[in-house]
DNA sequence: TGCCGCGATACCCTCAGGGTATGATAGACT
DNA sequence: AGTCTATCATACCCTGAGGGTATCGCGGCA
C-alpha cells in the first residue's frame, strides 16, 4: 500500500467512475483499474462494487475512504510544517 | 513523498546510522541514501546533518519524524480496520 | 435485442528503485 | 600531525513495477 493508491481510491469513490477518475489523475483507465485491484488483493477487501453502475462504494470502502481523506491531509500538512520549520532554521 | 520514504527516513532517524539502518531496512545503503536525498530535496529542507558523526537531526528532521511516525501508525490502522470491516461483510 | 459506455484483460515499454564498486571524509587512536 | 577505519556519497548497471494502447466482455437503457 502506498500513497499513490490511496490518492487513486479517493479519486474513483468521488466520481465513482474509473475513466473520469483516470482523466483526473493524468493516466490511463487500465492502470488505475490494476492499481485499486492490487490495494484490495493486499487489503483481502473488495472496496468498490463493479458489478452496478455508477460504481458503488462498499460499506469497507467507505471507512477506507474516510481515512485515506485523513492520512492525505496530514501528510500535506506535514510537508507544508516541515518546509516553513527548514526555511527558518536555514536562514 | 510517498510511504516508503517516511519508513526509511524513520529507520535512519532512529539509528542515527544510515549503514544500519540499510540492513534492518533490507536494502543496500546507497538506494537508502538516495532516498533521503530525494526526500530532502522534495521538502527543500535538510532533515539530517551528516558533518558529524553519529548522524544528527535537524529541526526540521526532528518534527518530520514524529509526524511521520503517527502517520505510519495511522495506515496501519486503516489497514487494520479495513480487513476486519471486509471479514464481516464478506461472510 | 441492439447499442453504448465502462471496467477488465492482454501485452508492451520505460525508468525509478535497488545492487555493486569505489571515492571522500569524519573522528579516533597513537 | 599522520594513519586507519567506519560510514556516507557518487558512479554506473540492471530489473520489474507502473504506465500506455488495443481490445474484449458486459451492464443497462432505448
Amino acid at each position: 500500500m502506498d500513497l499513490r493508491q490511496l490518492r487513486y481510491f479517493v479519486a474513483v469513490a468521488r466520481e465513482r467512475n474509473f475513466t473520469r477518475a483516470a482523466e483526473q489523475l493524468h493516466i490511463a483507465q487500465p492502470p488505475l483499474s490494476r492499481q485499486i485491484q492490487l490495494l484490495e488483493e493486499e487489503l483481502g477487501v473488495e472496496l468498490l462494487s463493479r458489478s452496478a453502475r455508477p460504481v458503488r462504494m462498499t460499506e469497507a470502502g467507505r471507512l477506507f475512504y474516510e481515512q485515506a481523506l485523513q492520512i492525505l491531509g496530514r501528510v500535506e500538512q506535514m510537508a507544508e510544517s516541515t518546509r516553513r520549520v527548514g526555511r527558518n532554521q536555514n536562514r
